[in-house]
DNA sequence: CCATGCTTTTGGAACGATCCAAATTTACCC
DNA sequence: GGGTAAATTTGGATCGTTCCAAAAGCATGG
């Protein structure tokens, strides 16, 4: 009863076609489902699909029609939680339109950076969401990806001259706001000895969110002494090093707005090794409510930024600049949400 | 100076063989870094590359040659941070090898798992690394994946008629063990009353830590009551929910092991809000070491696993076998470490 | 100048799908 | 039955690359 599948080989078309007797040209239909094609073959089509477990090769089909079904995702951290969740939320979005999610990760290095984008770009993506690395060049970045295909920029800006690639789109959360709302709940908690404390003064998100802190305490006209902003690779690890520069002279601060939640939880180390008591003897906050944050003792002070709500928004806007590729460039800037728990009590009496 | 760019369309090697004057062939050649061809003309060819911004298609190549440059990765919960340091050591590997990742998630959805490969084995990947849902049926997994593919089978054994499926690797973690080694430190600490918590009893990985669990309190000689098994959903939220259920007449166990870190910490909120402060009236593990771990109140005596490790592991193994299609299949199962932190304290005197 | 062997280059047919214009079949009406 | 319109099917070219066998170029030596 009809034809064996073909050995060492993928099933085509053709050996569709040939197994049931009709073009190339009507197997294709039909596995489109165009209405052209009448019922009955259609029928004798797809029992024939079945019978050789046909699987539809898309790169072909890619190739013949000059369109793309994939998109990059390129990350700085993939390991780091809040890019876990947007990834995750990128490809639930994707998947459920049929792109597919071309991974890569960069490991905050912005030479793996190109040579990633490099080869994804061979894999011709459709479009490309980038979480660029720290320190990456607009220059560099544009001749890696060319100019016809969609970029969204997602969490930071890059750096260099920025001009040539205002047509990409960008999704950004509200740093400055989102800080500004921290240090003013702490000053209304009654602090106003108020650090800021982590981040590299480079990146963009940590400028904006030390903005939002210079204002906050501009507003309420307290002074920002020059040691209470201290500098820390944003991770746990170096927060609890430099912990001590928080203490050298001056006046010591009672409080510190953190530049994200993994430094806050390094500097509660720090502060329980010198003998005070985050939450009791020291106030602070945090900012990407990581899952962590919930439970760590005590529970975190800090902003939600929602990554897998931004990873579906990203995975839309994307979707939205495929269906208008001559739109203007949009830039979206999120609102992030204050999250009061027990890090950031009043001041020790 | 030389022809224009195409507009409207992406730089083929045509377009560079009619630029320099010759063949598409030898365009071909240079572009793979062929010793045949002159260094003249190579010089030639790769300026008028440069010129024109040329893009190689490595879709069209894949076609004509029958490879394929792309891997497929399938987890079952990408939000977690176990899966995304295991996504970013396979990316790591995988990128250095010049393989593209294609990613899926499948949040824990066996129906979503099936539409994922399927939607993924349309574009042609050389291999599959899965970490398959809960629940995954061999057979249905088998018909959407083929026999052809390569596919690695990560952290869990999958349902069903497993006979048809022998040909896949496997790469799990020893979880009997791990369990083993928590329960007999727990017991070493003194106690004698303790509970297995959380995670699904029909899960492969749940049912080999309960089996290392019963080994070594039958070992001890230690008995097990019934309500010592409680079953949970593998998330925080559950697991504080469950709380009570160990508590529920009979005699109540003094320490428990837990299915995961993200169970172990949940149990810890359930027990403070009895009144319990885990650590001093009640001893806990973990498994996996994830972040909070070390950070939680108590630290968490947990398993270490080191995902990114197995990340790496697991690219390196479908790797070889591509190389080696007709090697043995493999099964390797890595040790895990215990952890020794302060949530397993000895019982109250 | 031709034969020989080596280096370098090249057309044209693939790969597996889609598009398109044209051919074929079917249906319907007078 | 013939004519017309609609429904269905179909070759053959094409997408951007690689493969292959054969051609062309170029020394060398007799």
């Amino acid at each position: 009863m009809g034809n064996t599948p073909p050995v060492g080989r993928k099933v085509t078309l053709s050996d569709i076609a040939a197994g049931c007797d009709v073009s190339r040209a009507t197997v294709s239909l039909v596995l489109r489902g165009s209405p052209l094609v009448n019922k009955h073959t259609r029928a004798r089509v797809e029992e024939e699909l079945r019978r050789q477990g046909y699987v539809y090769n898309r790169a072909a089909a890619n190739l013949r029609r000059r369109t793309s079904s994939s998109i990059a995702l390129v990350l700085n951290d993939l390991a780091n939680p809040f890019f876990a969740e947007f990834a995750a939320g990128v490809d639930e979005v994707l998947g459920s339109t049929g792109y597919v999610t071309l991974l890569g990760s960069t490991s905050e290095s912005t030479e793996r950076e190109l040579a990633v984008l490099g080869s994804l770009m061979e894999h011709g993506p459709a479009g490309i969401i980038l979480s660029p690395a720290e320190g990456s060049d607009a220059q560099q970045l544009l001749s890696a990806v060319g100019t016809t295909t969609p970029l969204l920029l997602f969490n930071r800006e890059v750096s260099g001259d920025i001009s040539a690639c205002d047509h990409w789109d960008r999704l950004f959360l509200d740093n400055q706001h989102g800080s500004r709302m921290a240090t003013e709940h702490l000053i209304a908690q009654g602090h106003k000895h108020i650090a800021f404390y982590g981040g590299h003064s480079n990146s963009s998100s940590c400028k904006q969110r030390r903005n939002g802190y210079a204002e906050a305490m501009k507003s309420a006209g307290l002074r920002v002494e020059p040691q209470w902003l201290v500098e820390c690779i944003p991770n746990r690890l170096d927060a609890v090093a430099q912990c001590e520069q928080l203490f050298n002279g001056g006046t010591a601060p009672t409080a510190a707005v953190c530049y994200n939640d993994a430094v806050a939880l390094g500097l509660m180390l720090g502060l329980h090794q010198r003998g005070l008591q985050p939450g009791r003897d020291f106030a602070l906050t945090g900012f990407d409510d990581i899952a962590e944050a919930a439970v760590s003792a005590p529970p975190l002070t800090t902003l939600a930024v929602t990554p897998r709500a931004r990873g579906r928004q990203a995975a839309e806007l994307i979707m939205q600049r495929l269906q208008e590729p001559a739109a203007a460039p949009r830039q979206t800037i999120v609102p992030v949400q204050l999250l009061i728990r027990d890090s950031s009590s009043p001041p020790h009496a």
